[in-house]
DNA sequence: ACCCAGGCGCATG
DNA sequence: CATGCGCATGGG
């Protein structure tokens, strides 16, 4: 039972999980998917949703808006997301950092390689590896991993306990098949059945 | 009343 | 590296 035998088990479980969600700009989803990954930093998406409707309802979800805002109107959109005066900072930065260097437009900075462009947002105050990560795979549609608290989870219960994010991150896209369709079901299913109580699939592992 | 949620920065051994 | 702490709201 490896691990792509796990997805597939997840997937039989629990289905395709349509991931990223995109309420608002479904047109040019990028800005709200990145928005949305700062915000779920140790959230309840329920939380998160809360703060994007606010945001949309304030023609927010883009990064000039972002910018120009007020820090307490700002704030209080964020509220129901907590944190929410780190993550005012951390949408003030991340939305700065796009304008100076992209004109606002996550296309043009999507065009960078992987790699540069993985270590340009890790440099960027507010934004680590997991959020990084769920930028470039889902609004980047780039093929990298994302490891979150779930996915360690898993792999302890696998008896596959590994020692940092990369040394995780290493192990799935090596024993996986280079698919950015299949990196971004399998997160998302991973997520999925981590937050179900019953754990349907807990018996098919051990 | 506790525990957890789609983490991260920073300060210490 | 790895551990500990603060950040904060809302639902079990």
């Amino acid at each position: 039972m490896d691990i792509f035998d796990i997805y597939k088990e997840l997937y039989e479980i629990y289905g395709p999980q349509k991931w990223w969600p995109v309420k608002y700009n479904k047109n040019n989803p990028g800005f709200e998917i990145s928005i949305g990954a700062i915000l779920a930093q140790n959230t309840s998406w329920k939380n998160v949703e809360k703060s994007l409707e606010c945001l949309n309802k304030n023609n927010l979800l883009n990064p000039r808006s972002i910018i120009k805002c007020p820090t307490k109107k700002l704030q209080k959109c964020l509220r129901s997301a907590g944190y929410y005066r780190q993550k005012t900072k951390k949408l003030k930065i991340f939305s700065n950092w796009l304008d100076m260097n992209f004109g606002g437009d996550l296309k043009k900075f999507f065009i960078k390689r992987l790699i540069i462009a993985r270590k340009e947002l890790l440099s960027i105050w507010g934004i680590g590896p997991e959020t990084a990560d769920s930028i470039l795979l889902y609004a980047g549609n780039k093929p990298i991993f994302v490891i979150d608290s779930y996915t360690k989870r898993l792999c302890r219960q696998m008896h596959h306990e590994l020692a940092t994010y990369d040394a995780y991150q290493g192990y799935f896209e090596s024993n996986l098949p280079k698919s950015i369709r299949i990196y971004q079901e399998y997160h998302a299913l991973i997520v999925a059945s981590g937050k179900d109580k019953h754990k349907k699939i807990c018996r098919k592992i051990n």
